[in-house]
Order: C-alpha cells, then structure tokens, then sequence
DNA sequence: GTCTATAAATAGATAGAC
DNA sequence: GTCTATCTATTTATAGAC
C-alpha cells in the first residue's frame, strides 16, 4: 500500500471540497488546482482525467460507508444494531460533511463512467441494513421489500443528517439520532 | 393566469428531463434548445438565463410537492395521516419521476442563485410533515427534533422512491409504501 | 416569436521546459 | 514531479435578419 503523496492529497480534499460545493460538472479543474495550490499539469499528472479524480473520491467514500455500517451492525443485534448504525453513519456525515453532501447529489446518476462500481458499493452498503433488518422483519418479506425499507432508513439518515448539518449544526448528534431513531421505534403509532 | 405557450412547455419539459439525466450544470442550453425543437435564440427569449430556467422548474417543483402534502394531510388525523402523506409523495415521484431525481440532487445545494426561495419552499414542505407529527410525538418535544424527523420521514420516501424507480420499477406503489411504513408502524422493535 | 450566426469567455486536456 | 503556455472544443449569451 504506497503512502499517498502529499500532493495527491491535496488535489484530492480541494477536489471534495469544490465538489460540495458546486457539484462534479459545476466544478473545473482550473479551480482544483488553484485551490490544492498546484499548478494543473500537477492535477493531470496525479489523476488521468476529471471523471478519474471524482470517481476515486466518491467509490472510496462510498466503501468507507460500507465498512462503517458493517463494523456497526456487527456491534449489536435486534433493534439495537439500526439503532447503532444509524449512529455510526450520523457520525460519519458529520465528520465527512463534504462527502456526504457530495454523496447525496450523486448517488441516483446513472450517466457517470463510474456509475456500475458506484451501483456496486451503494448496493454493499445497503445490504448491511438488509442484514440488520433480516431478524426484525416477518419471514415471509420479499427481497424487494427489504430493500425498499433499507432505502428508506438510509435515506432518512441521510437527510436528517444533512439537515442537521446545514440548518442546526450546533445541535449535539445525539439530539438528530434519537429524533430518527423515535421515528423507527413504533412510538408514532401508541398516540 | 396567461396560459404557458406551447414552445415555453417544450423548453420546461426538454430542460426537465435533461437536467434529471446530466444534473443542471451538466446541460447545456444547446442541448434543451435541440431537444426541444426549437433554435436556441428562442430558448433565450423565454428564459432570461440557464438560472432563471432551471430556477422556475424547481420552485415549481418544491411547490407542487407542498401542496400534495398539505392535501395529504388534511385528509387523515393520527398516524393515517402520515401514511397518506408518504404514499401520496411516492405517487408525486411516479408521476414526476425527472423531477424527483432533480430535486434530490439539488436540495441541498447552497450556492444556487435561486436558493433562497428554495430554502423557502423546502421548509414549507418539510412543516407539513411537522404537523402531521404534532398530535404524534410527546408535547415536550423541541422544534429541531421535530424537524429532524420531518426531514427524516421525507428522506425515507423519497430515497425510497428513487430507489423503486431506478432498480425495481415493475413493483407496484403499494408495495414501496407498505415497506417504508413498515418501518415507521412500530413492527421493527416488536421482535 | 423564431431563426442563424457569432461573440466572448471558459472548459478539459496536452506539450515541453525545468 | 511540477511548472507555464497553449490547443481545441464547448459554453452562455447576444445581435440582428425574417
């Protein structure tokens, strides 16, 4: 595993930042470099190309996802392991604020290049909720039903975390965990 | 109201479905002139600007969405209200599928010139299912938990929905609506 | 109102010096 | 490995004929 160069790193964070900020196709690579303080034959030198730059950035956020939510749900069982997971992931987002919001405007393309390992990953993370829900929902649910409600909890982890953080940033985690978590604890219904 | 002109419609719905493929600053205004039908130069005399164009789509949008949900909710009390609420959401983005994709690419984006009323509207969106949450929760619950779980809930639906669209669009709504609610019904922690 | 043609600026990417 | 300079294509927007 060769260390990272100093560079690279730097084209890299100024690339998610802009990212964030005016999404991939509203980023230019004049700005990349002007912002990681290199000149752009060193952004062309490090990545091959535009796409190859975003692309990198988003599949190895999106692995880091996968491996948060599976360390997550192993950590517990039943209701307790949503509970965890949709925590860990809170505090993901809130630590990779830029990534998450770069994430949530990317994550339904379908006309990117690296679109098919991009739908690859997104499915790894969502299968870990699947895996949590397994022992919380009926025998008889169907594949297609548990991935609607997988969907739905990421998603909802996903919003509430980017409201939280775009709109009350100086809330404490924990109020938006339980705020989510209220909603998935059947305490809607006992009104 | 003067009604649209039909070249005007050509020009929201070319704008529309290019810009929930390639994302906004990825289309280009030749490409919505071609699509159209129309020479450019008209596309011009319609909208001022590429921002005023795509502006009135999504404030429309946002619009739109508010007022489903707020029809939704005056149709039911308790939990049932939040049931119509998601459901008729879910059918929204059936029925406007473009604009859902749009939309969950560009809510949270913060250097739009349209912003603004965005943020506006977003909000007004996301009230309707704070009220639908007040005769649900604990008096005591604050304002920002309450919104945590609006944002939620319209996360879920409509991550969710895209999710049924782009990956499993033979299975019916109900089935979409029966697994988010699922998760909001309390069975999670029955087990 | 709609068109063609074009201006003016900016984009991604490359060449070649150091 | 990093830089400056530049190529080529594309982009938003406008001018002016019809």
């Amino acid at each position: 595993m060769p260390r990272i160069s100093a560079t690279k790193q730097a084209i890299l964070t100024a690339a998610l930042d802009l990212g964030a900020l005016h999404g991939i196709s509203g980023t230019t690579m004049d700005e990349v470099a002007e912002r990681a303080g290199v000149a752009k034959g060193s952004v062309y030198y490090n990545f091959a190309s535009k796409d190859k730059l975003f692309g990198e950035l988003l599949t190895s956020g999106v692995s880091t996802l996968s491996q948060t939510l599976h360390e997550a749900r192993l950590a517990a069982t039943g209701f307790a392991c949503i509970e965890g997971m949709v925590t860990s992931m809170l505090t993901l987002i809130a630590d990779n604020r830029a990534l998450a919001k770069l994430m949530a405007a990317e994550i339904f393309r379908t006309d990117r290049v690296w679109q098919e390992s991009m739908f690859t990953l997104r499915r790894e993370a969502l299968s870990e909720f699947v895996a949590a829900l397994d022992p919380l929902v009926p025998a008889e649910t169907g594949e297609d039903a548990r991935l609607f409600m997988a969907g739905g909890i990421f998603g909802a982890t996903l919003m509430g975390g980017l409201e939280w953080l775009l709109f009350s940033p100086d809330k404490p985690a924990t109020d938006v965990a339980e705020a989510l978590l209220f909603t998935f604890s059947g305490r809607l219904t006992h009104g």
